[in-house]
DNA sequence: CGTATTTGACCAGCGC
DNA sequence: GCGCTGGTCAAATACG
């Protein structure tokens, strides 16, 4: 691959063009592009030393990393194309009108390619409309189905379960192109034993999007299907976008009614299945991923003293979705917790992230079996898929008990189904690997002692060419796989793992108490949670004057007061949350109750929320970015998002505090906060503000207000309270954040209404700040914006000053910057 | 009293 | 074939 990438160097401005039009192909296309790229490289090489004529760049322009479905076409004009400058260097004018000529046909052949590719593309869309509108019959079925629930729906099922099915094929599809032949597979399935070939020909469907000449010989009953993974790699890129705009993950599960015995033994067929765990620090018996939950048995595991608690999904009562929930042996402290089955329901909005999460991720498992199935037939490029990999920022691997059989597509294994692990404790990237460049983000591992050591690391960028591609972390991904990792690394406290999509709070609350733990004991300080205003039954005993004083700065601004009615409500609201939230750390919402069904409730009195798809806590906050140790390369102040290991890191108490002022958990304020009707929310932007806004309802950080303006979701007011036992502690600080269409894709610019004097705020309010810059990420959403703000203000970078003042005031009298600091405080009371 | 959880029994798959 | 293990069921029990 790198020695013909060497040599296209040459020829930037031609791959740029060539690049161009491969970027309208789907991305599907890019498995087979890279066969297709394995044989340019050959002709490269066996042809590429004849030197390079200028008039030959655009023929040359096949480049290894260009992406076209129709390469192979590409190949054969550029190796006859590279030949050509040998004659050319000898001879003259003949040869060079030969040169003219061949560059014409290549011109034409390129026309060809585009052609193509806008046939695929087209190919693509028809597919995508089809498989919209067969979502849309899904719903309309289940609907009357359970409207009337009859026995003799049994009969009907099995056609609803048909265009189920089919439909989880057009999105297996997606990426394949290859749905006709699987309805074709379909229909010569139908009157068989379903799940068998349904497996197979959902196998192939999946095959062909890796290698359209693999054929799973073994597969009709062996082969694993993961009913979790509706999408397929390259779906889930699509689909992150309809996620955010509210359709994707429910209505991709299949949509079942009421479940006829065939069916139950298909749904537990573990030859269907895939299992995605989760890893997290978890405090509570189970995680809170949004689902309902009721626990259907207990059982001590060997080699763990905890016992294995199994629960099975009761949203709906034919929903084949199971979990288990396990202590792990060597940490307590850890959650493991193994999702198996795909829900047949609509999910509520807090269980879609964790469900949309698993999905890729199992998604990813099968698209790495496919592939590495494949990869015994071209060894050369079955590495390219098979590892452990990254969604959403989350570390991946493949577990231990799917080293042998995630490459074996013919597992039949219950009690081994291929398994891909979310490590959300940590980074697992053990320390010699900590200072890869590629570390930003979580990457996937493959499972230590697996066979994944057979590949080379190595890192892919998924879709990072594309503007366009809204999926949070492809974006910002690199794909490190067969890493020879450990599968997780508990004791690194220094690194934390990313947890920002699974909308767990209760594991967001562990680890979060571990960046506060940590910085406490960085500073020696008492780890007791600081007392906070909304903190108790007399919170505003500490500190009365300002919280007095800031509620009539706010109360004075119109501007601020739907965010001050939303604070105020969920004061009202959520006394009770507060007060069980006590000394713990943990956010009042978060009972975890083996089922979350109180998020349930919770989801469905948000009328508007069912729109969304996403959980609001999809886009939530980073808290527990890898830390980077970049500071000093970036120009701006770095986000404490960005360095957890920072000695001078914000202090996590109000982080980690109950709730203060801002919406502690407030369902009820959401009928009456901006977030109605009066907002439109038809873009992917404003569906993610919404949900952000949710989320800062539901799961406030502490010190925080926010809300968008009546009409007009896209701008933002919002309110830092200075932190506590800081020389900021006790301001109230205006901002707004004003959106674009691109958020998430795009940070906000966040601005300071409140007269600041902080060494990376400039005069007119703007913020110098990283994650607002070059360390964006599609991850944060507000609440962390609004946090990593925060932390700002005590933590300011002052090599990077947008006020020299007060950078050197810091740097050099903080005696003065601090009482600068107090000024601006107290002015902050009275300002306008 | 309805619902959720617990817990022992049962079953299936696998390895020896 | 037997034992081990994982997974599920369902009666018993606990809880609100």
């Amino acid at each position: 691959m790198e020695a013909p990438l060497g040599k296209s160097n040459s020829h930037e401005g031609s791959e740029k063009e060539e690049k161009r039009l491969v970027l309208e192909s789907s991305s599907l296309a890019d498995h087979d592009d890279q066969e297709a790229a394995g044989s340019k490289e050959d002709t490269l090489l066996k042809v590429g030393n004849g030197g390079s004529c200028q008039e030959n760049n655009e023929m040359k322009s096949s480049s290894p990393t260009q992406k076209d479905l129709s390469s192979s076409k590409q190949i054969s004009t550029t190796s006859n194309m590279k030949v050509e400058p040998d004659h050319s260097m000898a001879s003259t004018s003949s040869s060079r009108k030969e040169q003219d000529y061949q560059l014409e046909s290549a011109r034409a052949e390129m026309g060809e390619v585009r052609e193509e590719n806008q046939r695929l593309k087209k190919y693509l869309d028809r597919i995508t409309d089809e498989y919209q509108t067969l979502q849309m019959q899904l719903y309309d079925i289940q609907e009357k189905a359970n409207k009337s629930k009859d026995v003799t729906i049994a009969s009907t099922n099995n056609i609803y379960n048909h265009q189920d099915e089919e439909s989880e094929m057009v999105s297996l599809s997606l990426g394949s192109f290859s749905s006709r032949p699987k309805k074709d597979e379909k229909n010569k399935n139908r009157s068989t034993s379903s799940q068998g070939k349904e497996n197979e020909s959902d196998r192939e469907s999946l095959s062909l999007g890796l290698d359209c000449k693999y054929e799973a010989p073994k597969s009709s009953a062996t082969t694993t299907e993961v009913p979790l993974s509706n999408s397929s790699p390259a779906s889930s890129l699509e689909e992150v976008p309809k996620e955010e705009a509210g359709e994707t993950w429910p209505p991709k599960k299949v949509l079942k009614t009421a479940r006829s015995v065939e069916d139950e033994v298909a749904q537990q067929n573990p030859v269907k299945k895939a299992r995605v765990s989760v890893r997290a620090r978890c405090d509570t018996p189970t995680m809170n991923d949004g689902c309902q939950w009721r626990k259907y048995g207990q059982k001590i595991a060997k080699g763990n003293p905890c016992p294995r608690a199994y629960y099975r999904c009761t949203i709906a009562p034919s929903c084949p979705v199971r979990k288990q929930v396990q202590r792990c042996a060597e940490d307590m402290s850890i959650l493991i917790t193994t999702y198996e089955g795909t829900h047949n329901h609509p999910l509520p909005m807090s269980a879609t992230a964790m469900a949309s999460t698993t999905s890729a991720a199992a998604s990813m498992l099968l698209s790495g079996s496919s592939s590495s199935a494949r990869s015994g037939l071209n060894p050369s490029v079955g590495a390219t898929t098979t590892a452990a990999h990254d969604l959403h920022g989350y570390n991946f691997y493949l577990s231990d008990n799917s080293k042998s059989r995630f490459y074996i597509p013919n597992s039949s294994l219950s009690s081994s189904l291929p398994t891909i692990t979310l490590d959300l404790t940590s980074n697992p990237p053990p320390p010699s690997s900590s200072s890869n460049p590629l570390s930003h983000f979580n990457k996937f591992s493959s499972s230590s002692n697996s066979s994944h050591q057979l590949h080379p690391p190595t890192s892919l960028n998924f879709g990072s060419n594309s503007e366009s591609n809204t999926n949070m972390s492809w974006s910002n991904g690199f794909l490190s796989y067969g890493a020879q990792l450990p599968p997780y690394n508990i004791n690194n406290k220094n690194q934390i793992g990313s947890l920002s999509s699974l909308g767990i709070r209760q594991q967001q609350q562990p680890l979060q108490n571990n960046i506060y733990q940590n910085y406490m004991h960085k500073n020696n300080l008492n780890p007791t949670p600081p007392p906070h205003p909304s903190q108790g039954a007399s919170p505003h005993q500490f500190q009365p004057d300002p919280i007095a004083a800031a509620t009539k700065a706010i109360t004075a601004d119109p501007s601020f007061q739907s965010a001050l009615a939303a604070a105020l409500s969920s004061i009202i609201g959520s006394n009770s949350n507060v007060g069980t939230a006590g000394t713990t750390g943990m956010l009042g919402n978060n009972n975890n109750q083996a089922g979350g069904g109180d998020n349930i409730n919770m989801a469905q009195k948000f009328k508007w929320g069912d729109q969304f798809a996403g959980s609001t806590t999809t886009s939530s906050s980073p808290y527990l970015q890898t830390q980077i140790g970049n500071n000093s390369t970036i120009g701006c102040a770095s986000s404490y998002l960005n360095k957890t290991t920072s000695a001078n890191s914000q202090p996590g108490s109000l982080m980690f505090l109950p709730p203060s002022l801002p919406f502690a958990s407030a369902p009820k304020s959401a009928s009456t906060s901006p977030g109605g009707s009066k907002l439109a929310m038809s873009t992917p932007a404003r569906k993610r503000l919404m949900r952000d806004f949710k989320r800062l309802q539901q799961d406030p950080p502490a010190g925080i207000s926010g809300a968008p303006q009546d009409n007009n979701i896209m701008l933002w007011n919002a309110v830092i309270f200075g932190p506590d036992d800081t020389p900021w502690d006790g301001g109230t600080f205006k901002l707004t954040l004003q959106f674009t269409e691109d958020y998430p894709n795009k940070p906000p610019t966040v601005r300071f209404v409140s007269r600041m004097f902080h060494p990376n705020i400039y005069a007119d309010g703007s913020i110098c700040l990283d994650i607002l810059q070059n360390q964006w990420s599609p991850i944060y959403d507000v609440a962390a914006i609004l946090t990593s703000i925060q932390s700002l203000l005590c933590d300011p970078n002052p090599n990077s000053p947008a006020n020299s003042e007060a950078a050197r005031m810091f740097s050099e009298n903080k005696r003065e910057y601090n009482r600068r600091v107090r000024e601006i405080v107290e002015q902050s009371w009275t300002a306008d």
